[in-house]
DNA sequence: CGCAAAGTTTCCCATTGGGCATGTATGGTG
DNA sequence: CACCATACATGCCCAATGGGAAACTTTGCG
């Protein structure tokens, strides 16, 4: 019993961290890869060989090179949603969901993770269709657990949650095009924060 | 010199006729097949096979069954695009995108497209990852057409037009969801009136 | 009518996802 | 600590797929 609880609590096992760090040996890989050769002239095989697993141990991780790339954007994603919860109650879903972003981009900071690559990574994805494609798909997941997390802050009258985290996840998408449109003039956050406000303007 | 008017005019010759025939009947009959025996039952083959097509000739037309499925769905931005155009010059971007909208389904009401078959049509995409992923990513394609669509009109000051076309799909997608969520109880007109509403009013 | 261009088909092969069986590491239990 | 159920990795295999090369057919301009 006293296992269990350390099994739920802190320590996921030996197994499982080995399975995380497996994981993202073979999203690193497939990234270097990835962007050496150019995304399709890179097949899963070389992808496992080099994150040393087999062809088919891949297919356990992954559905597909397209997944292995953006296993990055899903963790990104993911601890959004986790930050979106731990706001402040007082909160409004739209700030919320901006502070929850921010705070983000902190962490990011600080883990020395540069805007640099990012900008590489996402230069990738739009520019090969397979790629934007999941990643969409992968957001649209995302968009139901996000709107939950705000299902209960404050917002305008009879405006619902899906409508809020929708134009939310939109205005991310148009500020990334817009970044990587211009080559670092402005940084990210600058851009995604001109995005949101537009964003929550009236149009009509 | 005076047939090369006809080709660029009205007859688009022959072949590009024939062309624009088979593509139809593969999209039908993938549809057909896929409403059938669901999409991951119908192969390639069998989709060419019952457009009379060899294998190797539907991969001239579309990348994939998805895409074969989806083309009625690019049609019909394609139309929207055309509609947004030709509003009134007066119109706001976002009144522009609401009355084309609104045209586009008129159309199709007198065309006989039953909102029935859409219903179906759009709970396969939902429900099939890879298609939604197609239809995003088709989208994501049409956006920059639609913006440039609305970029001469009156918006809000500061508003770019990418965002309010961001806006404008991304109420589209969520109306959709509600519609497909609900057995018909509103018309999908309606529905998307309430998201396009909400949409139009500011978050912050 | 004749020919060049566009389109279709056949043949082919590398890549891929995933089922199944077999080895191998992990961790709870007596 | 030894033991075993279970999860995981791997190897083998096959059907599906995308797309290149070349032969063949259709279209339509001159």
């Amino acid at each position: 019993m006293g296992k269990l609880v350390r099994i739920m609590d802190i320590t996921p096992g030996l197994r499982e961290r080995k399975k995380a760090e497996t994981r993202q040996a073979v999203h690193e890989a497939a990234l270097r890869l990835a962007i050496e050769h150019g995304l399709d002239n890179v097949t899963v095989e070389a992808i496992a060989d080099a994150a040393n697993i087999s062809r088919r141990t891949f297919s356990n991780y992954f559905d597909g090179k397209e997944d292995a790339l953006l296993y990055g954007d899903e963790q990104r994603l993911g601890t959004l949603v986790r930050r979106v919860h731990e706001q402040p109650a007082g909160s409004s879903a739209w700030q919320a969901l901006r502070d929850a972003l921010e705070q983000l981009y902190d962490e990011s900071d600080e883990a020395g993770g540069s805007d640099r690559e990012l900008h590489l990574r996402t230069r990738l994805a739009m520019r090969h269709p397979s790629l934007l494609a999941r990643q969409l798909a992968s957001r649209v997941r995302l968009e139901s657990e996000l709107s939950r997390a705000v299902a209960g802050r404050a917002r305008p009258d009879g405006v619902d949650p899906e409508v809020i985290t929708a134009a939310f996840l939109a205005a991310l998408r148009i500020a990334m095009q817009w970044w990587c449109a211009e080559q670092e003039s402005r940084t990210l956050r600058e851009v995604m924060g001109r995005a949101l406000d537009q964003m929550s303007r009236p149009f009509a």
